[in-house]
DNA sequence: TGGTAATCGAGACGGTACGTCACGTCTTTCG
DNA sequence: CGAAAGACGTGACGTACCGTCTCGATTACCA
């Protein structure tokens, strides 16, 4: 967990080891409760402990905290970042755009939101996120950057500010809007904008 | 507040008025302590009544509840929505671009963040976002409109998108990233490389 | 209350005054749950709280803990201190020896024994107790005078050896085995046995 | 301990015997910290596994909780029944009423009063309690009775009202006065005063 | 001018959740 | 197999806020 993610060949410590199914059962406890709940406030530590079938005090000895308890848990949503067959740009770009904000748990799509204020609390919030999402921010900065050595794409585009555009209008429709029944920007839509301009040839 | 909108001409009920006062300094607290501490979760009523010297009750009276205090306290936050000045296409699109998410009084940078997960709440907080929001995307509607009537844009883009487009990169920045010390991603560059397009010529 | 004996002429604190009724069930509740269980160490503040249907920060805001609870409670269960008619100093040598440790409520007899170790805890707590006893013991202490001054009793006698004869017995028996069904060790055959003394004359 | 007293010549039950340093380190552990609070409710298995170096199993697998543990310990402290010489009766009394409630060890002095209440629990603990001070009841009775059939005392005594005379003045003194530095009832005081009686002759 | 009525501050009320600690039991590894 | 170490589920601790409820004191208005 959380503070002990090098468990390569640890010495083992004496007592009692900690219990792999209250890791498990506390974290998806946390999941469940949020995912019925609508707000991270009316989760609390006793409600996942119950849910858990679990003391308090077994959660404490993992975390420190709701917030450290919040991240893990979502960590444990997100799967591997997508696989970019590298066919043509426009097919990758359309794979990663779909992918922002994308979870294979359908848990996923509530939980989100409130992570948004999470993440500015503290710059330990801020980098446990960055450590979810830098890796696919990294793979799409290399499509872009394989795209431009091909030519496919203007040389003097800024990397940075074309990730912006092609990620966020993904990022705010899923984090804010999620509650909208069908998403209405597709991925198509904001790659083939994206790449063509807005303005008349 | 919230609830007394319209006091035009009420036959003035009996009894001692409200205090303005009270108001004032009720919203006023709640703004600085929220600026202070960094979540919505450690704003207590109990501290903004303290804050602000008033009794408890005094706020309940006003307000059923911290959600629609919160979203009262920001409605103050937000000035009128810019005026655009209709000159050229690019100059209008970077004013509003560069007005997403913009509030004159510095606490809100801080604060806005917090309202994400309150907005996915109800669709009564959803509502509540959308009246402050709503005119600012109209005013970026009817310049991408008036734009495309005039030819300057092509007539076969979808404009839902192309807000989505132009906005949600700021927003992203300013609701996430806020804590960067300076922005990395300028209104004039979102602009220009959305009506231009990735693409080579 | 504990913290506010001499509640005469107070100019009346602001709020919402506490409620005695409040103050008269968790007394209440403590004295029966003590009854009913049979130590301290069982006696928890959420069971009072429960049992009178009160909360806990009502209890807490009353007294510091459990200790001062309980000697308040047992406070509550003595009675005056008996009335010497002083018609002879046998009857009122009776009178007083009776009603060493003796209570109106039931429940004192289960409660006493409890309150040893509390008494031998702190300084705060001795003076407490003092407090209850000292009257009875003055009493006691004013008949043995008053017999002396008149030559019913040996002048040569130290009073306060002569106070812990008369009320040890009484004391001890019914702190240590008040389980007994019924006293073995009556006031009469103490004081009889006291004055007459052992020896054959 | 407790459970087996006897382990004259037990063939030996295989395994790991049990360590007589645990058993040592515990019961001593646990007086040292009674000594240090003031009371049985401060007293903790966990502080006492601390401080005598050993687990929490191996406390349990001796005792059943803490109450045994603490008669265990208590017994310890007390030597055996004084001897009486048979010189006077005065003399003898004065030996075994100095002898109530007195122990060898001084931290019984701190310890004793906490007991009260635990030999009111339930008639485990008061058998217990009854054993240890049996034996000096036994040999108190026995003087008197001695003496009654030598002639020295009145034969009209009751003996079971005198011994409580004799002995609970200083078990008082003992139990709840034990704070007061210097002892005030002596029992040489005690006895004398006993055997005279107060009447003037 | 003297009710009538809703406000004000203060703070107590019955609750719920917090994070900590100790309980007595269970599960490891080591001697 | 007993030892230590320490995790386990349980439940009480004392604190902090919740949203509601009295209090006495203040304003306004209307008669």
């Amino acid at each position: 967990m959380s503070d002990m993610t090098s468990t390569a060949d640890a010495p083992r410590s004496p007592g009692r080891p900690r219990s792999t199914r209250a890791d498990e059962a506390i974290v998806d406890a946390t999941l469940d409760l949020l995912a019925e709940g609508n707000s991270v406030e009316s989760l609390t530590i006793e409600a996942i402990a119950t849910r858990a079938g679990v003391g308090k005090a077994t959660i404490y000895r993992r975390w420190p905290g709701k917030d450290a308890l919040l991240l893990d848990a979502l960590r444990t949503l997100k799967g591997p970042a997508p696989h970019c067959a590298g066919r043509s740009v426009r097919d990758d770009l359309v794979l990663l755009v779909g992918a922002v904000g994308q979870h294979a748990d359908p848990r996923a799509r509530k939980i989100m939101p409130c992570l948004v204020p999470e993440v500015n609390r503290s710059s330990a919030h801020r980098q446990a996120y960055e450590a979810i999402v830098e890796p696919r921010r990294e793979a799409l900065r290399e499509v872009l950057r394989r795209a431009i050595d091909r030519g496919e794409l203007r040389a003097d585009i800024d990397i940075e500010v074309t990730m912006a555009l092609l990620t966020a209008p993904m990022l705010t429709q899923r984090m804010l809007h999620w509650h909208a029944g069908d998403e209405r920007v597709m991925p198509e839509r904001i790659v083939d904008t994206v790449l063509d301009g807005l303005r008349v040839r």
